[in-house]
DNA sequence: CGACTATAATTGGTTGAACCATTGATTTCA
DNA sequence: TGAAATCAATGGTTCAACCAATTATAGTCG
């Protein structure tokens, strides 16, 4: 495989930083811990606070810090909340690395996986949050608001990887969803008759706890939205290029 | 939803990153331009060079950027290669927001339906590949050098996501197999009789294209494989805590 | 002429000191 | 007591250097 790293000239702000990350690896920094300010650790490193801060930086792109100013401020341990994971997939919706077929395919194979789960594991608070959601979508549908009922659909997917219980399905779908935010964006928002009732035969299926029907109702409609997607894509799609 | 977006304060250097990323999105720029150098840069955006270094931190973090040092050197748009995105998920597993279970899970979800789509799609050089992988790994076997063998069956999954064309299972593979990595490098490397066999039989599927073959295949594989790795979790597992 | 070598130019990396802007705590005073 | 003025802590930004790596270029010797 590997037959030479490349040496690694590292830089002042990477050594910093991967100390940092080590303690938090370690759990010997944890969720709301607060660091030093930036000119007591630019000592402690023997660096400028210059360096230092592109160390900080650099962990805050990474979703691992925030930084607060003012008095009480400071650099705060974050939650793993997945931030960066899901900016780091979207950059490359962006880019054109991953394309809208792209797109499609996987929140099939993702959202069909995440459904059967969700039926499994899924509690009756998530049931609750997930009728509640598929009633505002419907409410939103009626009074024409194609906007805020493509908010609540997206919603719809997050709470479902929610009740699955496993965050990296849970991130993916983040990623996925803010994706397609972009996409349907770009081409604009389409109204459609099928998602509606399937998403109340999936709520039977969940209230049942089977798993097998919830996936492949998922599945279908996933699909259906698909070819509808794509065809749209092959007009307006992919990351819009303006002049 | 969400009634109020938090007024964005934004940071000088949040503002730079944000106009680059705009001109990338729109292909204004394109993998491997250069950007103007740090000192120009920051003249046009009427920043300090410091302000302006942070931008660039922040988009070389994201993976956007790579910055390269020397008369030739600069600031060079980097092909979209999902590490930013490996990186934030490898994060969440260090974290611990991901655990040893959630991931064995997700390989197993992720892992079947990338089988299942490589058979559809692979050409014959994917087989080539993943056939020349299984050799190695035979031989590594056979030697009893359990990392490179190791190193070698991340790879396989690598070269399966990669003949599924889809980049975002090749990224969230790239990831999932970071993160066992981690893992199994904290329980210790394990020995088992049941995965070579598996290989064959799938490159057997491989060869026929019967998705449904390979994808049975590779979820007993997965399945047993996850006994395995939790019984161990159980013990050492867990991002590793140090005193 | 050609290959090697010293030099210069370009560019990112780092430094240190200073000042600004925001935030929260403290003090003051009606 | 409570509202307003003040202070202190902290991140954000600026400026002006200098360091270090890398490549282009000119020079030198065989």
């Amino acid at each position: 495989m590997r037959e030479f790293r490349p040496v690694a000239t590292r830089r002042a702000f990477e050594e910093i930083a991967s100390q940092i990350r080590g303690r938090l690896a370690r759990q010997a920094l944890r969720a709301g811990d607060r660091l030093p300010p930036e000119r007591e650790l630019a000592g402690q490193f023997h660096v400028s606070r210059n360096t230092l801060r592109e160390a900080l930086r650099s962990l805050e792109i990474a979703g691992l810090l925030e930084l607060r100013k003012g008095a009480t401020g400071g650099a705060f341990i974050k939650e793993g909340g997945g931030d960066a994971a899901v900016a780091g997939l979207a950059d490359l919706y962006h880019l054109g690395t991953i394309k809208p077929e792209h797109l499609t395919e996987a929140r099939i194979v993702i959202g069909t996986e995440v459904a059967r789960l969700a039926c499994a594991r899924r509690t009756k608070e998530d049931l609750a949050a997930l009728e509640a959601n598929v009633t505002a979508a419907e409410d939103a549908t009626r009074r024409g608001d194609v906007v805020q009922r493509a908010h609540v659909n997206y919603e719809f997917h997050r709470l479902l990887a929610r009740a699955a219980r496993n965050p990296v399905l849970t991130v993916i779908t983040d990623a996925l969803m803010e994706m397609t935010r972009h996409f349907v964006e770009s081409v604009g928002y389409m109204p459609n008759r099928y998602v509606m009732p399937s998403r109340r035969r999936l709520l039977q299926h969940l209230r049942a706890k089977d798993g097998e029907g919830a996936a492949l109702e998922m599945e279908s409609m996933l699909k259906r939205l698909q070819r509808f997607h794509l065809a749209r894509a092959g007009d307006a799609g992919k990351p819009r290029i303006r002049s």
